[in-house]
DNA sequence: CTGTCTGCAAATCTTTTGCACCTAC
DNA sequence: GTAGGTGCAAAAGATTTGCAGACAG
């Protein structure tokens, strides 16, 4: 995977008339490298890069960061943790999160009936939808046992 | 009807061994005049009580802001701003937000049917929701004429 | 009285930015 | 060669906190 979605990114890059850099494509590989699914914050990732002797400045981190998520191959979210969660969204289809606020264990949900709703409600509108967050925030099933 | 929620919110400091104070009761009586769907950031508020000559201390209005979103009186809102933005709920129902990245105009929904399939959702996986937050970002109709 | 609040200023924390130097194209 | 990128340290901006004095119950 991590070769094509380096030629596409190289491609992006180009037709805006940016430059293929080393930081930029050792931080590509890194998130691309994550598994489905993983939530991780700036820090998160410079820490990981730091521990592979891949020393690249925070200020970086944090432009290279912005730059994917414009570039639509990262989505940035906000848990109400007080800093950004970013996640890969090359090859993962959209979906809407449901947070735990006591474990921070976060899963996930897609339905195809509310996204067709929302679609209904822009549109009698007239609001174009540019993109959607979604999100239940409680108590997951292990931490309400726990509770109780 | 602000003496009613003055009476309500006495209650609810009493329960907890809070005390009633003047800073208290300003910053509650100045929320609770808002218009419905008013949205504002703690600074705004500061700032219209200082234009009242009612001199609060920011870090007062911070810590009766988290003491309102609490008692459920008020909700915090992130609309990707930066700051958070707060609502009355005192005589509210419940509703999510559509909000035009271009002019920053806010609007509301609700809508009975993804309510219910969110809670389809949470059961299946046994999570109790605490609270959600669903949001339309884009462009409402009059920033999308102009754009066009 | 005494446990809470308040105001003030300082601290915190994440993210952004200015600038001098560097490098991809 | 030059526009754009990087690293560093400083700045920014929202929110929180420590502390001494004030006050509600």
């Amino acid at each position: 995977m991590t070769k094509k979605v380096r030629e596409q990114f190289k491609n992006q890059l180009k037709a805006k008339q940016l430059k293929q850099t080393k930081p930029r494509e050792i931080i590509t590989d890194e998130i691309m490298s994550t598994k489905a699914g993983d939530h991780f914050t700036a820090d998160d990732l410079w820490d990981r890069l730091r521990k592979k002797k891949k020393n690249i400045s925070k200020a970086t981190v944090y432009r290279t960061l912005n730059l994917l998520t414009q570039e639509k191959m990262i989505e940035e979210h906000d848990f109400g943790r007080g800093q950004s969660y970013y996640e890969r969204m090359v090859e993962r289809p959209h979906h809407d999160h449901i947070i735990c606020v006591l474990c921070g264990k976060i899963s996930e949900f897609h339905n195809e009936e509310i996204e067709k709703i929302q679609t209904n409600i822009a549109k009698k509108e007239k609001f174009t939808v540019y993109y959607h967050s979604h999100k239940l925030f409680g108590s997951c099933s292990k931490c309400s046992k726990k509770g109780a």
